[in-house]
RNA sequence: CGCGGGAUGGAGCAGUCCGGUAGCUCGUUGGGCUCAUAACCCAAAGGUCGUUGGUUCAAAUCCAGCUCCCGCAACCA
């Protein structure tokens, strides 16, 4: 069987996540559980990234032990990944003693090899914040935090040499035309980095205490670079001898999934880590865009973030998850509003998808209580439709090997539009009313379930709960992705799926509930 | 002249590589049907394809200039 590791970035354990943050575990999830559907070993990997200057302000602030501040929202992430009901294989900790523990060896190796260095780092520090800023970040020369004066400061440090192996890098990109995704990422870091010419990298500080130490020098902690980024080997196995057979197995990834604002760290940083381990780089990073609420960036300072436990709450988590699966584009933002929500459930999950299992389990019930099998009495207008759901397989995956997720389940919703206009073709209803149309019924009947039945396979990877629950009502034991004229079905009675949304009625609801 | 992406009916997108009746989903309007969640099916209205100029029998599509929007421009997870 054909191995997938598959990953997301480990979130930042600062805060409870936004819907935009939970967007990379769902899309993830869904590319994992579409893998394992096409009989992929899958292995996918998640987590929180735990260390760091700013948690430990943040644990000053709440009273508390930086291990257990981050004990608190690392559950809090992990408890809105599992709401979201993903797939993961594992949730990883960068607190996790197996972690740091690698995590120091390999700084060591890496100091040993020449590969890191002690020298001084020097930036703009401001005292009030106790934070090193570079010349870029300054706004009108001052501090961008709190607009204080800046003083040139300058610390030992600990740097790893990037520049050493940016050809190598180079090369190896130009080589791997699809190891960065979208392109247009790869020309940013190309033109803007790699060209130019990398500078060192500062992998510690001495400014801060909540991290891994680096274990031949006390001063220093391992800045977030090679902590964060290790994980991602480090939780399968790997260590300074080469790793287990765990290790020789998932590495190297498949797919590592990141967003856009920390592309240059898995494309740049992250990669000449490896090279400088001397294992290979993950097959391909994906740079997902964002998702904006009202066409602006989510954030708690303009008070427009929604959370996912919330539009679950009032949507139901497969409803989210076709939100965020569907509306946001492969390479450029998508926005997210509660209305373009209730649009998207009302039309394509209450209207196209609920309606046509609705209407088609209960015509079964009523013309046949519920027991159909094929009957075989075809007309001219069954081919087009059988081929179409003959071709689903084909279609979804040629959007799915592309990572676009939401044209994956455009096909599927297609042939679901399909579905209903096969059914106004044919007319049951008007079969139904002559005795000896009666097989021809049946036969009708017959392929509209397979036709549903397929298209619920293919739903489990982005609505697993729906598709389990559509492959209820059909009374479903067959799995195979295709069209079969041998299966029989026994119906249950019909339950709606996504109940239609009074949106103007909805809306004024959960205004109200905010206030 | 820093690098890159984009501008297509009310909204969101496809089409641009390989020039030749401008397509899809949603929304609006009208009709049909009655199995179904006022759902479903059909049809119509609505676009000088950002702008100017060029190439061509013919340009959303190729070339050049301009305008506007967005991403990136390194120690920020």
């Amino acid at each position: 069987m054909e191995k997938y590791y598959i990953t997301t970035a480990i979130a930042y354990a600062s805060a409870k996540p936004h819907i935009g943050n939970t967007y990379e575990i769902v899309l993830a999830d869904a590319i994992a559980r579409y893998k394992r559907l096409k009989g992929f070993d899958v292995y996918f990997q998640t987590g929180t990234d735990e260390h760091g200057e700013k948690i430990e302000q943040k644990a000053l602030a709440a009273h508390q032990e930086p291990q257990e501040y981050v004990d608190n929202v690392s559950q809090e992430i992990k408890r809105i990944w599992d709401l979201m009901n993903t797939s993961y294989d594992k949730f990883v900790r960068t607190t996790d003693k197996t972690h740091k523990e690698v995590v120091g060896r390999l700084f060591e190796k890496l100091y040993n090899q020449g590969d890191i260095y002690l020298d001084r780092y020097e930036g703009w520090y401001c005292t009030p914040c106790e934070s090193f800023w570079t010349e870029t970040q300054l706004v009108d020369g001052k501090c961008p935090d709190c607009g204080r004066e800046v003083t040139k400061r300058s610390e030992e440090a600990y740097f790893f040499k990037l520049s050493k192996y940016q050809d190598r890098l180079i090369q190896y990109i130009e080589d791997h035309p699809d190891f960065i995704q979208p392109e247009s990422r790869k020309n940013e870091m190309i033109n803007n980095f790699l060209k130019p010419g990398l500078q060192d990298l500062c992998v510690s500080r001495t400014t801060f205490d909540w991290g891994i130490r680096v274990p031949f020098d006390d001063k220093h902690i391992v800045y977030v670079w090679i902590d964060a980024l290790s994980n991602y080997i480090t939780n399968i196995g790997y260590d300074v001898d080469g790793g287990d057979e765990n290790f020789k197995k998932w590495w190297p990834a498949d797919l590592q999934l990141v967003g856009k604002d920390i592309i240059r760290f898995h494309t740049i940083y992250w990669p000449i880590l490896l090279m400088a381990l001397d294992i290979p780089l993950p097959k391909k990073v994906f740079g997902h865009p964002w998702l904006l609420m009202n066409n602006d960036k989510m954030s708690k300072s303009k008070g427009n973030i929604l959370y996912a436990d919330e539009l679950v709450d009032l949507f139901g988590v497969d409803a989210v998850r076709y939100y965020l699966l569907h509306e946001i584009p492969f390479a450029s933002d998508g926005t997210i509003s509660y209305e373009l929500i209730m649009e998207r459930i009302n039309s394509d999950l209450a209207n196209v998808l609920g309606n046509l299992v609705n209407r088609t389990i209960s015509m079964a019930n009523k013309y046949f209580g519920g027991s159909i099998s094929n009957k075989k009495i075809s007309e001219e207008v069954d081919q087009p439709y059988l081929q179409l759901l003959n071709s689903l397989e084909e279609r979804v995956e040629n959007k799915m090997a592309r990572l676009e997720i939401g044209l994956a389940l455009d096909e599927i919703f297609d042939t679901l539009r399909a579905s209903n206009k096969y059914i106004d073709d044919t007319m049951p209803w008007a079969l139904a009313k002559n005795e000896a149309e009666l097989d021809r019924l049946e036969t009708v009947l017959y392929n509209l379930l397979e036709g549903i039945r397929v298209c619920s396979i293919f739903l489990e990877p982005y609505l697993p709960d729906t598709a389990k629950e559509i492959q209820r009502q059909l009374g479903l034991s067959e799995r195979t992705m295709q069209y079969v004229s041998t299966n029989s079905y026994q119906v249950t009675e019909p339950t709606p799926l996504f109940m239609r949304i009074d949106i103007p009625k909805k809306l004024a609801e959960i205004l109200d509930n905010k206030e």
